[in-house]
DNA sequence: CCGGCAATTGGAAGCGCTTCCATGGAAGCG
DNA sequence: CGCTTCCATGGAAGCGCTTCCAATTGCCGG
């Protein structure tokens, strides 16, 4: 079908020096004549030649592939919009860098999902690993995968991932705060607050910095009730007549995220409430759905699409060795409070 | 760090055959006795060993690489739904069938999208493509990296992709129909229609149906208005207006996804209008938006996450030989019409 | 009982690249 | 001026696997 490609040989042989010469060009090695190694690139560009990866690492033992490992249900919808938007982030940030990534769904429900991520290293021969909610609190498993020689960036850790690896991600409990404090202003005093899965530690800390908020007004946990989701629309709709019939009342809703919103939002529009006359509802993470819902929803903005281009770029760094510092580097990018129209007076 | 993974020759070694005999029994290849084979997988097993794929590849010169590609806008919101949907499906699939699937974004603006495409097959080595829209019809790309020996399969083609590979996809045009016959069962006569992107002639056939439709009732052009629009939520927002506003007073929105319709939805949001009371919105795709949104949006379910696994497998079978007919295959998923709240009686 | 054929197994040769080590010449030093 | 040192380059080995071909065995009909 195709001629065959150009190997590394052909190119030698134009450029009329040995193999490892050009090797050398290629990789950018010192002790090359500037002559030389102009002409081995204009025979490169002549041939059209490309590197063949599979070779290169099998014979340098780098294969230049990460995996970006995410856990949602794949019964359920496709990735959310959070991991969806990581996903591209970090397949811009490869693409600018060289690497490639796999991207890998592994649900946390399965039994043996700490041997599927390890198979990624020993069966794909990955590199690194960008290890998004909840395993990037996962210490068992981060530990196992450093000892395997892969490093790890952890994307929104949120505690015990921290110190152990390299992470990205913005402060959830500033977050919580910020948001909390808003509508505390708005006269707000009794609340409820729908949390995330457990395991997902950096939503957690967004109830935290929410109860943080909450105790500078001597408020406290007779004021809010608190329920559990798994950040799904559905969730939102389910876990909503359960905090709208609470005898506490409460005048605000917050959610860890916007899917959930978007369902209390609907649950809300079912019983025919006004939002925010009659209630005000939040949500986390500023997703397009926060900007489609109606009213648009009042959140917490963070750049995810960001965070999955950083987590890539500080995994490579670690790779190529121009990161060395001993200890876990985190990067910690800005949140913004986005107020749009499901917030209002108590 | 780690101890170095065993070879094929360490499995050669423990189980006492020559290394071809071991590639073969894990080939599956013919003429191995039982007892050897067994006597193989044991060492396997033994050693946890896995093969090198990087190796493989090299030497047996296949790479068991596929991509998918994409092309939504860099700059704007992550891959839709609809994008989402289809990697994922098709990241199950290759799980199952031992492939890898490289995701690549390739925004169709870009002057060089082609060459960007080619170079998946030259620099990764990509054996397969996935074709998503509007690449899906882009026969001069198709029929170039066909050229190259790289098979392709086309997610939703429109029409000329359709003869040019195998491809996936539902009837776009009865959609269009369906949905168009519901409107007008509900006694909708004067329509506003927001078409999809240029160039993505699936969503084009939609627009086909519907004309259809109209056309048995002897309705024709003067009955609607018709808009482009860029799949996007807020081109729907933004192009809602200009029909609402139209002297023809349309009294139903037929729109060519989901996200656009949530826009539209919005817009008469912000009007007060009442759906479906004053106007009735339909979307296409029955994306997770289309229940978020209140009141919950009538459109067309297509089955997207299994176009993708579909996608998958019929690249698959193409490559191992399994399927060698000399015409291209379309695989067609079903459709279906799903009414939801915010279509009534004009 | 023997040539012949199929079933099983192994030896050897690479796939395209990098890494290790050797070579030759230019430059630096006392 | 003879020595070491540094730079630029090349030769050779080998990464872990598959594929091609040869060798060995067992069993058939004649």
């Amino acid at each position: 079908m195709t001629s065959k490609r150009p190997t590394i040989d052909d190119v030698a042989r134009v450029s009329g020096v040995a193999r490892v010469t050009v090797s050398r060009v290629l990789n950018g090695g010192p002790n090359v004549r500037d002559e030389v190694r102009a002409r081995v690139m204009q025979a490169v560009e002549q041939l059209d030649y490309k590197v063949n990866p599979q070779a290169r690492s099998l014979a340098g033992g780098a294969s230049r592939l990460l995996a970006f490992v995410f856990a949602s249900d794949p019964e359920n919808d496709p990735n959310s919009y959070y991991e969806s938007a990581l996903e591209l982030g970090a397949l811009r940030a490869c693409l600018a860098l060289g690497y490639q990534v796999l991207v890998q769904n592994v649900p946390d429900q399965t039994p043996d999902y700490r041997k599927r991520v390890l198979d990624l290293i020993t069966t794909q021969r990955c590199e690194g690993l960008i290890l998004s909610p909840p395993y990037s609190d996962d210490v068992g498993l981060i530990q196992a995968v450093l000892a395997q020689g892969c490093k790890v960036v952890t994307v929104s850790p949120g505690g015990p991932g921290r110190g152990t690896t390299d992470g990205v991600g913005v402060d959830d409990e500033a977050g919580g705060y910020d948001l909390t404090r808003e509508l505390l202003r708005l006269g707000h005093r009794r609340f409820g607050f729908i949390a995330g899965l457990e395991g997902h530690l950096s939503a957690d800390r967004r109830l935290k910095g929410f109860w943080r908020a909450l105790e500078e007004r001597a408020l406290g946990e007779a004021d809010c009730v608190v329920l559990r989701g798994d950040f799904t629309f559905r969730s939102g709709t389910h876990l909503a007549p359960q905090l709208l019939d609470h005898p506490l009342k409460p005048t605000a809703l917050v959610c860890a995220n916007d899917d959930m919103a978007a369902g209390v939002l609907s649950a809300a529009h079912a019983r025919g409430l006004s939002i925010p006359g009659d209630l005000s509802i939040t949500g986390f993470d500023d997703a397009p759905v926060a900007a489609i819902v109606w009213p648009p929803l009042t959140t917490v903005h963070q750049p995810v699409k960001v965070l999955g281009q950083r987590a890539v770029e500080l995994l490579v760094s670690r790779l190529n060795g121009v990161n060395s510092t001993p200890e876990p580097v985190f990067q910690q990018l800005k949140h913004a409070v986005v107020s749009r129209q499901t917030t209002g007076p108590a």
